[in-house]
Order: structure tokens, then C-alpha cells, then sequence
DNA sequence: TCGATACATAAGCAGATACTTATATGATTC
DNA sequence: GAATCATATAAGTATCTGCTTATGTATCGA
């Protein structure tokens, strides 16, 4: 759950198309690899790396393993760019002080 | 300047120091590396990846490049961010109406 | 204009990554 | 308990990444 596990699981654009899909609502990986042009392994893997970048949760529900998004992982990325809140550009004043508040 | 740039830019723990010394203040390649065992090559490829991905910005000043924090990137974040508020944990309820104001 | 300085680019390489096929595990149904 | 279904893991491989050394380009001062 460290930020290189984070960004590292973002860069890639296959798991992040599955984790917007979760987004939408939670689903198990036979839902989620409908449409996607990718193997059952390659689905179970990437889930796997957006499962312990923290982005993901899973629940096994009998035969089948219900993911959805973990908000821990956002959270983490919220956290990341309000370091940086210097160097936004005034149009975006309301997120700096939305941020601010996130501190306390 | 893809959302792929962007995050294939911050997976690195090298680029993200770089990224995060900039924050603090502008300066050139040299001042950057100074304290970064890291080579000068390695340094300027970096500082190529940042850019072509919108964190970082240059203007050369004689025989020295000036690097920057670009804000595009970073509100590039934002905006990817605020496209899951609705996964966000009801804590950060400030930061969900903050990201709202920044959709007009 | 010659040497030095700041940075970029080229080329090559070791290690990481994302995929594949094959197989294992775990749970359900008959 | 045997067959089946959902998912995970193993092992192999092509491609990508980040580094290195070597060299190129641009700017400066003497």
C-alpha cells in the first residue's frame, strides 16, 4: 500500500479501465472480464495488484470473490496531491481550501 | 500528457523525489541532482518523462534549464481523482464538495 | 575561437512487467 | 465423492524501463 505500489498499479491502463468498472459498482472478476479482451489470469493478476496497492478490496461470496473499489487507495492519492497544493493554479482555489480542511 | 504519462511518470520513486524537490522551488538540472546519487543522464531522462507527461515544465536561462512544477499535471490528477468521489470515504465529505465546484 | 560547463541524446544491457498456457485450489451441485 | 465452476498460482517469454557509458549540442568566458 506504499505509493510506488499505488502509481505502479495506475500506470497501467488495463487495470485502470477495471478499476473504473468497479467504480460503476462492485462486481466479481467473471463480471468485471466481460468485454475486456483479457484472460482469466491476466484479470486475476491485475486484481491482485490493485489489491495490495490498496485500491481494491475483495469478499469471497461462495464460489465467486466480489471486488470493489477500497477508498483507502483515493484516499492515499488525495493525500499525495495535497503536498503539492503550492503549486495549483488559482482556478482551482476551491480544491486548496477543500484540501485544507482534509488535514485536520 | 496522457492520463498513462502521468501516472507511468509518478510510478518511479526516483521521478517522484525529483517531482517533489521542484515543488519546493524551481531550479535547474545541476541544483536537482545535487544530493540525488544519480547520474546527469539519468537525471535529464527523468526530467524528459516528467515533462512529455505535464508535471514539469523547463525554460532554459543561458546554459542552464530551468525545471518547474507544471500545474496541468497535477490538475490533470485532480480531474481523474474527482471522476470517483463517489468511492470516497464519507471522511473526506469537504474534499467531495470542493471537487464539485471544480467541474464548472 | 578554444576550452569549459550544462544538458541532451544514443546505444546497450540487466531487471521488471504484462502477458500467455498449464495447473492448482476452493466452493457448489449432482 | 465426482464433475464443474470461479479464481489463484506457476512458469515461461516478449517487451518495457531505468540505468550506464559514450558522445552530441548549446552557451559561456577567456
Amino acid at each position: 500500500m506504499s505509493e510506488d505500489d499505488l502509481f505502479r498499479a495506475l500506470a497501467d491502463p488495463t487495470r485502470r479501465a477495471i478499476f473504473e468498472k468497479l467504480a460503476a459498482g462492485s462486481m466479481n472478476a467473471s463480471v468485471l472480464r466481460e468485454g475486456m479482451a483479457i484472460s482469466q489470469p491476466a484479470m486475476s493478476q491485475h486484481l491482485s495488484v490493485l489489491r495490495s496497492a490498496g485500491l481494491v478490496r475483495e469478499e469471497r461470496q461462495g464460489r465467486f470473490v466480489n471486488y470493489e473499489v477500497d477508498p483507502d487507495g483515493l484516499t492515499h492519492i488525495a493525500q499525495w496531491l495535497s503536498k503539492y497544493r503550492a503549486s495549483w493554479p488559482a482556478r482551482i482555489d476551491a480544491l486548496k481550501a477543500l484540501l485544507k480542511d482534509m488535514d485536520q
